[in-house]
Parts: C-alpha cells; structure tokens; sequence
DNA sequence: GACTGATCATTA
DNA sequence: TAATGATCAGTC
C-alpha cells in the first residue's frame, strides 16, 4: 500500500506518472488482478487509481485527499476524448433538508477541487489495455459553479417539498438526479409533500457528459 | 450516440 | 442501510 501525499505537488507528481501506463502495468505494479469486464467489477478502475495514488480507502462522505482538500474521479473516455458515462458526485439527502444553501452542500464541497484522471473505456478495448491519459486538477469557473448552483438548487427545493418521485433525470443543464442503490427495491426515507416521511429508492447527483466533455475540451483545447 | 433507470462489489 | 467506487443496458 502507498503512502498518502503529503502534498499537493507529490499528488500531482504521482498522477503524471501514470499518464500513458495502461491499467495492466498499474495493476500488475499493485498486485492488483485484472477483471474480464466491469460488469461485476464496476469500481474497479477507480479504486486501482485510489490505490496507485495513496488515497486512504474507505466509505466516507469526504473528498478522497482531506487534507489536500481534493476529490479524485476516474472518467471513462472514448478515442475522442469524450466521457462515455455520467460522472457520479454524492448521494442525497432526501430528509432533513437543513438548508438550501449550495455552498454548505456536499456537492460543492466535493467539486470545490477535483483530479480528473481520463481512462480509455471503450469495450472493445481489453481492460488491461485500457490507457491513463493526462490527469488535471480542476476547479470549477465562477460560470460552471453557477450552473451547477441552479441545478442544485432547483433539486433540493423539489425534494424539500416532497416531490423527489417528479424528478427525473432531465431536470437541471449540467447536474441530474438519478437512483444511486443496490437495486431498485433499496428504500430509503423522504419527505412527502405533509411534510411526513416516507420510503423511496434512493437517489445520487451525478455531472452529465455534456459537461464533463466541456470540462475535458477546455483542458486539453490547443 | 445520448440518455436514463437499474445494477454490482465492498466496507462499516 | 448507506457510504465508497462506478458501469450496464434498454430505449429514445
């Protein structure tokens, strides 16, 4: 197991040096078996980044490097450079709504500061072939933040009236709702629109690929 | 090809 | 159950 960076610039060292390593070389690095497919392996690329990386493993609500205050994602990629999936941020509150204010959210805590690190995803490549691009720190421009804001925003109000079933994923421009759960039979509890609790599948933010591929395009432009 | 709802593994 | 890590797969 690697030891966590100590800094910011000992982070960013260790993320570029993975760029142009497929994720059998890391794998292999990490004695870490290959899977066949993602199908039942779905985190595992993002946890082979984890581990190559020195993040502390774990299930907390917190970004992955605290004390570096940065969050890190693994986004799957097409040979455009394209995301290929939506980008899961956190899980939702759908009780206790506190407040409606974004910026004590934990979805702008965790996007205050984000390590992309792009992966090749297409399933016609192997997954030990799959290549590491150029990881990049991201922070989101005032532009972006208040797209993201709106979104939010519009979504908790739904949700703290009680109307989490009307959401779809279509709500917001840059930021969806969606199940996020074992299955569809896992319940959570929410408010209804008395203001009483009751129980329904949980649900996740997630980035949509539009602006994920927008973050992407403007770091890799010229 | 993008989008959306559903799903998988693991840990605590 | 809920948090982490996400991708799968059917439909539009």
């Amino acid at each position: 197991m690697k030891s966590t960076p100590q800094s910011l610039n000992e982070l960013l060292q260790r993320a570029e040096a993975m760029a142009g390593l497929n994720l059998g070389e890391l794998a292999r690095l990490n004695q870490i078996p290959v899977p066949q497919d993602l199908k039942r392996d779905k985190g595992w690329v993002g946890q082979l980044i984890e581990i190559e990386l020195g993040a502390d493993a774990g299930s907390k609500a917190q970004q992955d490097f605290l004390h570096l205050g940065v969050e890190l994602k693994t986004i799957p990629i097409n040979r455009y450079g394209k995301p290929l999936e939506t980008t899961f941020v956190t899980t939702t509150p759908l009780i206790n709504v506190k407040s409606l204010n974004f910026y004590d959210s934990l979805v702008f805590h965790k996007l205050q500061q984000v390590l992309w690190v792009p992966v090749e995803g297409e399933r016609d490549i192997p997954i030990a072939d799959r290549r590491v691009g150029t990881p990049f720190l991201w922070q989101p421009d005032p532009m972006e933040l208040s797209l993201l804001r709106q979104d939010w925003e519009e979504i908790m109000e739904m949700i703290a009236m009680g109307k989490v079933e009307n959401i779809t994923a279509r709500h917001g421009e840059v930021l969806q709702l969606r199940p996020k759960a074992a299955n569809s039979k896992a319940l959570t509890e929410s408010i209804t629109e008395n203001g009483t609790i009751k129980l329904t599948n949980p649900r996740g933010f997630y980035l949509k690929t539009q602006f994920t591929s927008q973050v992407l395009a403007k770091v890799f432009a010229g």
